[in-house]
DNA sequence: CTGAAAGCGCTTACAG
DNA sequence: CTGAAAGCGCTTACAG
């Protein structure tokens, strides 16, 4: 292993020469190019321990993910991990198992391993978790949920719900069941619940339902018989794309056909939306543009510029053949 | 911040015996119950930084993984994780987006940050693979494929489909097609090939044809139009479950029922292979077992124990809607 | 622009 | 069982 010390010798200049090129460079031309030629030559990378025991502090953005195996949270922390990348910054993934308690103890712990910032990928905003985010004197910041005393970026929910819940009424549907996910969650479980009630405001002649999952899938077909042998809609929006799936194949297992005779709609814009038949409409949310938009907000945080509290990523409505006109 | 100096002063002891109640203990009844408990009243965790600077080792295992967003990688992370917390190392995920030039690059990279081993969640290995591999000195475990000379973790690919392949049998399909995978990727591309070659071979009376896809999913439906317009099968067995469910698409697509008309299967085991319907039969594997295995035998590996080349994780037949019996 | 020196928070022989 | 001292590989005032 090659130390500062060995490129100083071979170089022929002191330890701190050597360093002052690694970091702000006043160093003349010349030991410049013959430091970066030993460098180049002998491989050297700085021992990365000794450089955050004395600067005290790192480059590594902590991320705290409650579900690795979710696509929304992949997708945000390839973004996130691509965008540090070009930032000299690195990420470190640390999960929750969708465990509050445990995302609390994360947060400390990436706080003792000195890390320069935390994106939290969250699901419930508690007031334990902001009074440890304001407590802790590193930059937090949360994606996928908002609060307005923290820094947040979140996907436009509330505008997507209503966007889908206008085309659903261009379509025609009148009986509208809205199958929606736990209020724990709010940006899934109360945002677009509420954007879609917006679009139906000043609608008339409608009959619409609004019912509920205990979290973002379903866990029983039963509410699914429920919603149509009780009201019987000729379309079904539900608040996130594995619901929609899931309800696809309840719906199916009763003999009824999508879209012929029933419609479904989802949320997310998920990779296997678009794989299933019949593909699945939906409101679609950039999550890895986020997960790079989420990097450059932290890093800006990091160097203390002037960064707004909230910053809203957009979505697109992908039409797919799950709705029917009727 | 407390660091150990602090704990030395209030316990009245010298740092170097703070030092080594906290490693190997060789410490007085009586002073290890002061400073234990000036320890738990400070709060103090000792400088991640410092032991490493000064060990020269971290309880850091490195992993590399192709794709972030695939269920497998996913499962299988969290299996890691799971397991490297109870034995008090941590995990650090590397994100190679499918690029075995990075994925080499994130080994070098990894070994600076003077990692303790390396589990690789690998798609193809390659020369360089293995002569990186050798020279580092760290371990490095690969899982999901394997190679005579490095330590490995793989799936039971071969038995997995030599199962699938009696099975689809025993239901009385005789026109099979098999839909495979590229064969660089030896586990899926050949191993499963050969597995359900090898169930076939005795069989009399049946014709099966061979396809090929470049990746682990649908490059295009014409693929799945060929295989039916050229060969009419009554079954298709694709090689991954994302494959038989793109797979499902392109056949509903020309208006052919599932399974009453062409039956499909997979492998993998995805959560969205039940989620969808038909529900697909599949061979299951163990991800995140897997990665629990993953993290003991790099553990062992790193404890220098004799540990086995090849460990390999089960699978289970899930049979489901998608196969009919003829 | 450059170097000598101190120090970051630990661990580890060594001596007692 | 315990302490003093050296040193891990860096960075950062300070002086020139």
């Amino acid at each position: 292993m090659t130390t500062i010390g060995d490129i100083a010798k071979l170089a022929g200049v002191a330890k701190s020469t050597v360093s002052r090129y690694l970091n702000d460079g006043s160093v003349s031309e010349a030991t410049k190019r013959k430091i970066q030629h030993i460098i180049k030559e002998t491989g050297y990378t700085p021992n990365a321990f000794a450089q955050s025991l004395k600067a005290k502090k790192t480059n590594i953005i902590g991320t705290i993910v409650p579900r690795l195996d979710s696509y929304a949270s992949s997708r945000t922390l390839i973004g996130i991990d691509e965008e540090l990348k070009t930032m000299n910054y690195q990420m470190l993934i640390s999960h929750s198992n969708l465990d509050l308690e445990r995302e609390i103890e994360n947060i400390h712990s990436l706080v003792t391993q000195k890390v320069a910032g935390i994106i939290l990928l969250a699901t419930e905003i508690t007031d334990r978790h902001i009074s440890i985010i304001k407590e802790v004197d590193i930059p937090v910041l949360i994606v996928g949920q908002q609060h307005k005393e923290i820094h947040s970026l979140i996907h436009n929910d509330y505008e997507a719900a209503y966007e889908v819940g206008k085309y659903v009424m261009s379509q025609g549907h009148k009986r509208i069941a809205f199958l929606g996910a736990n209020e724990k969650n709010v940006a899934i479980g109360i945002d677009r619940k509420e954007g879609f009630k917006k679009s139906i405001e000043e609608a008339v002649d409608i009959d619409v339902r609004f019912f509920e999952t205990n979290r973002n899938t379903l866990d029983s077909v039963s509410i699914v018989y429920d919603i149509i042998d009780t009201f019987c809609p000729s379309i079904i929006v539900c608040a996130t794309d594995n619901l929609a799936i899931e309800t696809m194949k309840a719906v199916y297992s009763k003999g009824i056909s999508i879209p012929n005779d029933l419609s479904i709609t989802g949320f997310g814009g998920y990779e296997m939306a678009e794989m299933i038949h019949p593909g699945l409409t939906t409101a679609k949310f950039f999550y890895k543009d986020a997960g790079n938009l989420a990097a450059r907000k932290m890093l800006s945080l990091i160097r203390g510029e002037d960064t707004p509290m909230k910053t809203v990523s957009g979505f697109e409505i992908i039409y797919r053949e799950s709705v029917r006109k009727v």
